[in-house]
DNA sequence: TCCAAACACTTTAACATTAAACTATTTAAT
DNA sequence: ATTAAATAGTTTAATGTTAAAGTGTTTGGA
């Protein structure tokens, strides 16, 4: 059973709350998408730059499920990726329905090279609004991230 | 002259913050999204939603850019929703160039359904991901989310 | 008054994404 | 050992978006 607590934010408050969220996620993702070099989108950034948060291999379907898109949608991602020689695609040894990505010499360029091309970006922003407390701003918006990500599962 | 502060986050910081906000706007756009009643997409709902919070009445072109979309997307949203008679497109009467878009009857009663249909949503929500200080939240988010709107047209 | 530029909107082509069908491989129950 | 089910990835059709070209209207300067 679960009890209503009387200082639960109202309907209307979190629904004004996860509207700022996705309007600042439109801008700045239209921002940064515009400033990515050699014709990147923010899909395929993101897929380079896992390599260097997660893991250096990953199969297309660990990758799909990272991004939270279809595999579909990941299969063209990196298609596109691999024409440009960014990553490499193997076939797994381990498994014959599974496919090895890695991220290649060039690859690795191609996202050093993006990250300093929005380094501008997010210097403008620190210098013409700043913010209190960033840093707990990100561990509460952690928590719903999280919350919301462990909720798919259900 | 821009000075350099010491305690600006860093570049990194600023891309996991932008990341995490970006992650939940897709994460909770997906939910809501799936459970708009009447074949309402997040697009359409959001027109829809738009006559009760701002204005009566608008132009496409208003439309296009409260939702920061380009008109050729507000065009094909405005077909959807006066195919569905959720509103009503006319000429103005003032201009040639311009039409009047207004929510009709119809429309209204599927908004108010849509917001029906998504109130166990945020009500699950604040039970189970209890968030300190939303309305702060909120105010440090609008003032990113206001920074990026002008920014916009610098 | 005329007409070039600006404006409001629509259309088109290209592309990213999804859901669902499809192919091929692996797992596991019998 | 067989084989049905599960799994990994790809393909296809449909949709929503953008950029850019196109249509028609209005504005404003010569």
């Amino acid at each position: 059973m679960t009890k209503k607590k009387s200082n639960e934010p109202s309907e209307a408050t979190l629904f004004t709350y996860f509207n700022e969220i996705s309007i600042i996620a439109q801008l700045s993702i239209a921002l940064f998408d515009r400033n990515l070099p050699l014709g990147l989108n923010n899909s395929q950034f993101g897929v380079l730059n896992w390599f260097s948060r997660v893991d250096t291999q990953a199969s297309p379907g660990r990758l799909a499920t990272a991004f939270q898109v279809t595999p579909g949608a990941m299969t063209n991602t990196l298609k596109k990726l691999e024409s440009k020689g960014l990553i490499k695609v193997a076939p797994d040894e381990l498994s014959g329905r599974k496919k090895k990505v890695t991220i290649t010499s060039k690859g690795e360029k191609a996202r050093k090279q993006a990250i300093a091309a929005s380094a501008g970006l997010f210097q403008e922003f620190a210098e013409n609004c700043p913010q209190e407390n960033i840093e707990l701003q990100i561990e509460q918006l952690q928590k719903v991230r999280e919350y919301l990500d462990q909720r798919r599962y259900n």
